[in-house]
RNA sequence: UGUCCCAUGGUGUAAUUGGCAACACAUCUGAUUUUGGUUCAGAAGAGUCUAGGUUCGAGCCCUAGUGGGACAACCA
């Protein structure tokens, strides 16, 4: 009695508070606790140097959630302090991408470079509390002090030699211009022998004398990543900075920086959770330059891309990609998550909105020889049976039509309820016809035509009459329109590429991840379907009008087929 | 020969004071269906990496081990 009255309790509990992510406790300890005046502030903070993907989708719908939960603010900000690597255009995309996602971020973009005067002046303070020095040693000669994981380091010459004047002068005068790239650094005095090689004197400054794509040739000197981030956080006021693992064992450095320019309450806190890895994808940055340099897609936007850009243009909705952030959770351990969840959650979605069209993608010609040669008939049918706000429309239906080829065989195996020799099927929102004849080209086995016979009696609608097991998608072969088709399949197979110990990823691509398909008819109303305008072709898939499409020449991009049961019971042994 | 992180059905994530291991995807049945879609009903599948300890009671706390991952860019 006790017993089941404590769990009665518990499962209300339970129902009224859903559970939390080891982040939402987190913050929310803090709330309770009043840390931070109980508020909440993230931040997304790519580097422009590439496309977004759907790894960055996770961490965007993570930190503007957050934001969004918690009623507190989220920052977009650029990491931009190595000016080597980054362009104008990736912001670009990025702005697009994080917007197309459905998020806001709070007043403008942000920018790490906007800090650099900031950065610069604490440097000086921590150089004048003798925690920073100028080393002249060469990049390799300092790697080769750095030691390793299990041996420390060794202190560079210069760490004790010179005065905090000389150090401030000499820092000076590399922010003048005055020393030759590579020639001196800034280092944090940290600890040569500490078991984190992040605190072996991380290095602060460098000298680049490379214009940046905004401050131009204001500075010569920029600030690492350690030196900026924490920081950056720190200005901006963020409370919770999350990123992913690999960025643990900065953490400790990320927390001395703070220690020398905090001087209240306020300090952000990292923490880290594993990033997104996707089953059949990889997820790398670099790798996924490499395909596209290698011409094994066709750029960032290739629809067989884990790009967010790809993925757009695929057809995947920002509703699908928000989704599946959420089902995924966060937490910290390593993770493939499977692709099929991804293309359940964006069927989910385009089941209720997308458009029902008749699109024959390997065209068989049917006439019907019992229908007159020249009569073109209209037949309703419903646009979207999960949505009846979605109306219907007019199908030409006529004398000669295209079906699938695939839903007419000779001789039909078990369970086949589809066209064959003798047996009725109905086109759907049209009548019930039935195969009398049929053209076999007698060298390759091909069939090239089929007869049938219509029924008159049984048109859709109130009182169709009878019942066939089959229904079949078709067009009408004088009004159909042609169109190109690609089909895209998983770009690896292989379910982890990139986990394969001492095989390259791209061993395991797929020669066979696009299939285009070039003569395709589809129904006339789809002449005005627009660019990633989005549609389900009846018992096949959804489509969307790939950007290249063209009222000359129609392109579709198969985002993901239908669920397909009788394939599954096709191919068992 | 180091430091840190992680370990729950096939996959991923839960289990909020230490109290019957739950949800989603995937898989399999059946029903409905003018999409072999959708929807609905149901089934199977883990005893929580291992060994000890604390406890009336451990997925949860402690110790050790095992396995996996991160760290040695003037990248982020």
């Amino acid at each position: 009695m006790n017993k089941s009255g404590k769990k009665t309790g518990k499962e209300e509990k339970n129902r009224s508070k859903p559970s939390l992510n080891f982040i939402e406790n987190i913050i929310e300890d803090d709330l309770k606790t009043n840390k931070y005046e109980s508020k909440v502030h993230t931040r997304f903070p790519p580097e422009p140097n590439g496309y977004l993907h759907i790894g960055h989708a996770k961490s965007i719908c993570l930190n503007f959630g957050l934001g969004l939960k918690y009623k507190g603010k989220t920052n977009l900000r650029f990491d931009d302090t190595n000016p080597i690597k980054e362009e104008i255009e990736y912001i670009d995309s990025i702005l697009e991408d994080v917007r197309w996602l459905g998020f806001d971020w709070v007043g403008e973009p942000r920018y790490a470079s906007d800090y650099f005067n900031q950065l610069y002046e604490w440097a000086v303070k921590i150089i004048k509390k003798g925690k920073a020095y100028v080393d002249d040693q060469t990049a390799a000669e300092i790697a080769k002090q750095k030691g390793t994981p299990t041996k420390p380091g060794q202190e560079s010459l210069y760490r004790n030699r010179r005065s905090v004047e000389e150090n401030l002068d000499l820092f000076e005068r590399m922010k003048n211009g005055v020393f030759e790239e590579g020639s001196k650094v800034l280092r944090a005095k940290i600890d040569m022998a500490s078991p984190n090689m992040h605190l072996r004197d991380p290095l602060m400054y460098r000298i680049l004398k490379k214009p940046h794509h905004r401050t131009g040739d204001k500075w010569c000197i920029y600030p690492m990543y350690d030196w900026a981030h924490g920081q950056s956080d720190f200005i901006e006021g963020i409370t919770h900075s999350l990123c992913t693992l690999e960025f643990e064992v900065h953490r400790p450095l990320y927390d001395w920086f703070l220690d020398q320019i905090v001087e209240g309450d306020y300090r952000p806190v990292q923490t880290e959770f594993a990033r997104l890895n996707l089953s059949y994808t990889i997820m790398s940055k670099r790798k996924l330059l490499e395909l596209v340099e290698e011409g094994h897609v066709n750029g960032w936007d290739d629809p067989r891309m884990p790009t967010i850009s790809g993925l757009r243009r695929r057809g995947y909705t920002p509703e699908s990609i928000r989704n599946f952030a959420d089902k995924i959770g966060v937490a910290k351990r390593d993770n493939v998550i499977d692709v099929d969840l991804l293309e359940h959650l964006v069927r989910e979605d385009l089941n209720k909105k997308a458009q029902r069209v008749m699109a024959v993608l390997r065209p068989l010609k049917v006439t019907l020889t019992n229908y007159p040669e020249d009569k073109i008939e209209e037949v309703e049918t419903i646009n979207n049976p999960e949505d009846e706000s979605m109306g219907t429309r007019k199908l030409p239906f006529s004398r000669e039509l295209y079906i699938e080829h695939a839903d007419f065989m000779e001789t039909p195996p078990n369970k086949f309820f589809r066209l064959a020799p003798g047996r009725e099927v109905r086109l759907k929102s049209a009548y019930i016809i039935k195969c009398e004849d049929y053209v076999k080209d007698e060298k390759t086995g091909e069939i090239l035509e089929v007869f049938c016979t219509y029924d008159p009696e049984t048109k859709s609608g109130p009182g169709a009459g009878r019942k066939v097991k089959g229904t079949l998608h078709w067009v009408s072969a004088q009004r159909a329109i042609n169109a190109e088709v690609r089909l895209y399949d998983r770009l690896f197979n292989h379910p982890d590429p990139a986990g394969q110990k001492n095989q390259n990823s791209n061993e395991f691509l797929n020669p066979n991840s696009l299939e285009i398909l070039s003569n395709c008819k589809v129904e006339p109303s789809l002449k005005m379907a627009k660019p990633l305008g989005k549609f389900q072709f009846q018992r096949q898939g959804y489509f969307c009008v790939d950007p290249d499409s063209t009222t000359e020449k129609l392109i579709f991009n198969r985002t993901v087929p239908l669920r397909d049961t009788w394939a599954k019971i096709k191919d068992r042994p």
